[in-house]
DNA sequence: TTCCATAGTTCATAAGTTACGAACTACTGG
DNA sequence: CCAGTAGTTCGTAACTTATGAACTATGGAA
């Protein structure tokens, strides 16, 4: 099996993140993993209401490790992970906060909206 | 031949956004239109030393205009294309900046990083 | 008009990328 | 050593992207 790959920090590019942050299913991923950082990859088989089969989740946090967003380290039988932020913060400044806030700016709206919708489906119905 | 889309503001999202600009082609050519407003689609066959066939140019340019970045309109026979930064600016504030700078950063470290190598081939054959 | 040149689009397809089930490896506790 | 849990790899089907060839659209000249 091979060994884990990580960037130094001057070989991530900003490609590379775009790229990487352009999946919602990673984008998600790299958010919880913000908050709460050390989350194995299993606590995340389960991702805003939609199943997600291992494998492809493995593909995920590799394809975030690789970009150079994500740090993996095996732990016993499971792997923690936790964000690169500070080290892309120093790089590249004010990046990925803006990304994420965009992400948040857009989750807040698709909310609201899906509010809307039942609201409209409700009163239709009634 | 269908005609041009332009989403509106509130159907363009951050994955589109971000998936448009992690190609490097496109994230050139969307630096140089926020600078020189109103350029063609011609004026970028030749980018950053690579040439691009025009078919390939013009699904960048749909893929820009399409993940909403920018705006393009027929003026006799040629396209005038111009970013749509503002209103972006409005939905998802500092994003497209942050990206623009981070560009920015990266081109100018590999800038640096030729230079260096230039003087290290030179000291070897001298 | 008709013809030509310029600018860009579309289409077919080859090349590359991604998703996911099945089979694997790695580690732990009994 | 075995079983169980966590994650990876591999093969392949589905999707996406790049590009040449053929097309459309427009404007000017004959």
């Amino acid at each position: 099996m091979r060994p884990l790959v990580h960037p130094s920090i001057e070989d991530i590019t900003v490609e590379g993140i775009l790229h990487a942050l352009s999946d919602p299913v990673r984008a998600a991923i790299y958010a919880e993993l913000a908050i709460s950082s050390g989350a194995t990859c299993s606590n995340f088989l389960k991702i805003s209401d939609r199943e997600i089969p291992k494998s492809t989740l493995s593909q995920h946090f590799r394809a975030l490790r690789e970009a150079g967003l994500i740090r993996s380290e095996r732990q016993g039988v499971e792997m923690r992970n936790s964000t690169r932020c500070e080290e892309i913060n120093q790089r590249f400044p004010g990046l990925v906060m803006a990304i994420m806030k965009a992400h948040q700016v857009q989750a807040e709206e698709r909310m609201r909206a899906s509010k809307r919708k039942l609201a409209v489906s409700k009163s239709r119905s009634g």
